[in-house]
DNA sequence: ATCGTTGCAAAATATTTGCAGTTGA
DNA sequence: TCAACTGCAAATATTTTGCAACGAT
């Protein structure tokens, strides 16, 4: 097995309470803050922790955020299609599923006046779905 | 008037070289070892400053960093889209669109074994555009 | 000659972790 | 009880920056 035995704490039901207050997508640090007006002893630290087992338990989505936080950079401009596995974290280009994708986004998103973009999508790759 | 002047380094052709010699979208860290392979006195710092003047130029694409590097977080677990602002670096939903292209991504990605996905567009949000 | 760029080292920013005490189940 | 959890502080990791020397134009 694995997933530990989970306890329900008053910081861990907080910061998620606080999380979904709020339509900002606040950073780690932001929602300290606002955790820090109802307890006010909270530290960081348990913050972090939290919202890594927030995440753990899919209660929470974390965004633009790779393991280790660091940035990753692709030398080819084109827009094109990236899948980051939740596993391994690696980046991959899915460029066979691109042309009817990117149709469809272009042709979305047009009306709602967002003239560039790239597409990141999370999931598993394949090499994490076979090998374990 | 913006852009300054650039002139054409070897440091910056070379860190775009490697970047282009590659499918596996490296962290600044991976691009600066092998940059070093070919230019042993280069820094970090040097790898870092070119790969973002490189990014402003569009040559690059620099994935799931936003600035300052903070992860965001947020409180609604369904698959939704996420419009992060290239110009605020803010991050907003983008609820409207989302059934047409959920079934979109749904089905197109199931032929590919992902599971599970979500999605950050990157572009221009309306205040931007509307606001300066 | 000018000024954008570099290497280096230090600073700033963001996140993780060791530890001893606390607390939910 | 007792292991998951906490606050705190120190450690790591990632990125940015000041500065004097360098080099492309």
């Amino acid at each position: 097995m694995s997933a530990t035995q989970r306890r329900n704490t008053r910081q861990r039901q907080v910061v998620l309470e606080e999380l979904r207050a709020t339509r900002s997508h606040p950073t780690a640090g932001e929602l300290y803050h606002s955790v820090r007006d109802r307890l006010p002893r909270i530290s960081l630290g348990t913050v972090y922790r939290n919202l890594d087992i927030l995440q753990e338990t899919g209660d929470v989505i974390r965004l633009a955020g790779c393991v280790g936080q660091e940035a990753r950079y692709d030398g080819n401009p084109e827009p094109h299609l990236h899948l980051q596995c939740q596993r391994c974290q690696r980046v991959c280009d899915l460029d066979t599923v691109l042309p009817v994708l990117d149709d469809l986004v272009g042709s979305t998103l047009e009306g709602h006046g967002i003239d560039g973009y790239h597409v990141i999508l999370r999931g598993v790759c394949r090499h994490c779905r076979n090998g374990g």
